[in-house]
DNA sequence: ATATAATTGTGAAATCGGTCACGACTTATT
DNA sequence: AATAAGTCGTGACCGATTTCACAATTATAT
């Protein structure tokens, strides 16, 4: 696999990508140049086009785009074709949003189950997931390899040490705990609170002449 | 202020900083080591004595950092002072989720009201936050100058365009779609499908030995 | 007192990411 | 057919960020 010399930077934002060409291909977009597209995803189309390159020559020169071929590109690169099962730990209100929310629809990502130690929710299904007891995730957590941690902060250590044991290899972390796994195991942090205090951090010490939109 | 010559990337870890710096105070730890902080925040050590640096000579060789010197440093640093007031656009469960957590315990910032257009929902009170109509933004959002934006995409472009002709500054877009506003406003995405598809193309396309953890 | 261990702050180097700018090629126009 | 306009792919550059590695300083142990 070829992948490995694909910056970060560009591996972060070809979701975005697929998106907005998919969006083209349903509007029957035929061709699409770097310049469009960033002025749709806001990302400048000189990296656009530098992105694009890492993975070859999708594009022809004063033509731009085949806006079908690129779709099926990146469909193949982004593994569109494979369905990703995901398990989702603790459904509160974050967790229910992620249950409401199809990621069948653009991304072949399923949420398969939920955990959570409420018995209110417990054998219920929301947004068609199921949530069982957070006391049967080992039994029910099978050849699930990615989880959501959408739990309190105090639980994520315990809850990340079961996860890791079952054999899970990737975690999207909402806890503001800075969790600690093996290094063979990828964790991605997205701290809202964090977030929201950066952003305000920047208004009040950045020039505004300098913003920029951050992701 | 001098605030101008701090890395983007230090600023964004800040917070992060002072919510660990508060954990040691309450957990009555006296001093801390770069090396000790690294290890909670996941963050390289050097970089965490580079990013303090550029606030002057907080620690002492051979010793670390006093922890009650230094959270008292980040408390004035980060405005912990002064409180922020913010509006909450869409009580969905995203939405909610933020409603009912608690930012002025650690961050001094303030969800003030939240605005919707579900008659269910106007008029109630969640977490201590009144719901408004959306009808009534330009009547409410008085003073407030930054937005958390937990809508529909295909409502963002119109709520984006009222909030920055009320004079928005700061909008944290939780939408799939990236909103144009005018340069000096700024703008963080955070885009979940995104970062969960990021997170599976991480995982099936780069070696776990190179596995790091982002944010 | 002395030696050893710990730890900072930072110059220098390395890495990473983004942008400019232009040659090469394609398409559209006259 | 010739010219003009549009657009890609990329070498070169620049700035930001991270990391290395070590002198200087402080704390601890004997």
């Amino acid at each position: 696999m070829d992948h490995n010399k694909i910056p970060q930077a560009t591996a972060k934002r070809l979701p975005l990508y697929y998106r907005f060409i998919n969006n083209l291909n349903h509007q029957g977009k035929k061709r699409v140049s770097s310049k469009e597209l960033s002025d749709a995803v806001k990302v400048d189309s000189a990296t656009i086009r530098r992105d694009f390159s890492y993975f070859g020559a999708l594009g022809k020169k004063g033509y731009g785009y085949n806006v079908e071929y690129l779709l099926g590109f990146f469909r193949k690169t982004l593994d569109q074709d494979e369905t990703t099962d995901v398990a989702l730990i603790g459904v509160g209100n974050l967790g229910t949003a992620f249950l409401h929310y199809n990621f069948m629809k653009n991304n072949n990502i399923l949420i398969k189950m939920a955990f959570d130690s409420d018995p209110e929710k417990v054998g219920t299904t929301i947004g068609d997931v199921p949530v069982y007891h957070i006391a049967d995730l080992e039994k029910k957590l099978d050849g699930v390899n990615v989880a959501i941690l959408t739990i309190p902060a105090s639980e994520a250590d315990g809850i990340t040490d079961r996860l890791v044991a079952e054999g899970i290899t990737g975690i999207l972390n909402f806890t503001p705990a800075r969790i600690t796994v093996p290094e063979y195991i990828r964790v991605h942090h997205i701290d809202l609170a964090v977030e929201l205090q950066a952003l305000v951090y920047f208004l009040k010490h950045y020039p505004l002449e300098e913003t920029k939109q951050l992701d």
